[in-house]
DNA sequence: TAACACACCTGTTGGC
DNA sequence: TGCCAACAGGTGTGTT
């Protein structure tokens, strides 16, 4: 389930292996995934160059020059690239050869991610359209305007952050866990949280964020990076995942709860 | 406008 | 052993 770390950490993996190559084929076998148009698509770049691979919340973004290619992986998306093209293996739906041989995959075995092309020019549009929320790091995501986005609303407050609407990048997993280190239960009312809490919450999400990316992710289930190499951010969560299992600040066994229909880690105790 | 339910999709898991 | 239903979850869309 690729969050804001994994994401990073796949841009990161591809960035130097792709800046520079020129794209010299696109097979889309599986075409719905291409919302602006599987066909269009592969014709349109051929003959770009990829100036850089950029990220923005869960977005992997493939900057071309005049357009960029928009990519998000939604529950198992991966890249995997390729120093000479191989044939492509069941559930790999993209693939984009460059003039030198190489050859970048798409592969998704629940079909869920998307690809979108627009002009660069569009780009903030679009994520303005889909109201997406700052990048969880100091400068960007601002303690003030995170408490008035809780106090606007009286949903939950783990739904809330899994919007992307008051901040990027979040996930099922890293949500328990700051919701866990901020001690803050799931099912809370975002707006009866007070100023103190809100703060502490921020504080939880840029640094767990920043934690998961400096550790390469956290590979459950099947996340891996560009490289094919697991994180290891999954061998410090505390609640995701633990059910049964005694927290480690109180020792009273995590439990799993369903909260908006996700599966939620809570320890019962020390999140109040 | 907010809140909620459901669809998308397929591999895994558990029960019978 | 085989079959089937439930489950996993990010986001978009439809309904209330």
């Amino acid at each position: 389930m690729p969050e804001l770390p994994e994401v990073e950490t796949v841009r990161r993996g591809l960035s130097p292996l792709l800046r520079g190559k020129v794209i010299s084929q696109v097979i889309i076998l599986y075409p719905p995934m291409v919302r602006t148009g599987a066909d269009a698509l592969a014709h349109d770049l051929l003959g770009q160059k990829i100036q850089d691979v950029q990220r923005r919340g869960k977005y992997l973004i493939f900057d071309l020059g005049q357009h960029v290619l928009l990519s998000h992986l939604r529950m198992e998306g991966k890249f995997f690239f390729q120093e000479v093209a191989q044939e492509p293996l069941k559930h790999q739906h993209v693939l984009i050869d460059f003039e030198d041989g190489s050859r970048l995959v798409y592969q998704d075995v629940r079909k869920f991610g998307t690809l979108d092309y627009l002009p660069k020019a569009d780009l903030a549009a679009y994520f303005q359209s889909k109201k997406l929320g700052p990048e969880p790091v100091e400068e960007t995501f601002l303690l003030k305007e995170f408490r008035e986005g809780l106090g606007k609303s009286r949903k939950p407050v783990k739904p809330l952050l899994l919007e992307q609407r008051l901040v990027a990048g979040l996930g099922n997993i890293y949500v328990d866990e700051v919701l866990w280190k901020a001690r803050i239960h799931p099912t809370r009312s975002a707006s009866s949280l007070s100023a103190q809490k809100a703060g502490q919450l921020r504080r939880a999400i840029i640094e767990t964020l920043a934690e998961g990316v400096a550790r390469g992710g956290s590979t459950i289930r099947t996340y891996k990076n560009a490289f094919g190499q697991a994180g290891t951010m999954q061998e410090t969560l505390k609640v995701y995942g633990q059910e049964g299992q005694p927290c480690p600040r109180c020792g009273h066994p995590i439990e799993k709860i369903k909260v908006g229909g996700r599966g939620t880690h809570v320890c019962p105790r020390c999140q109040k």
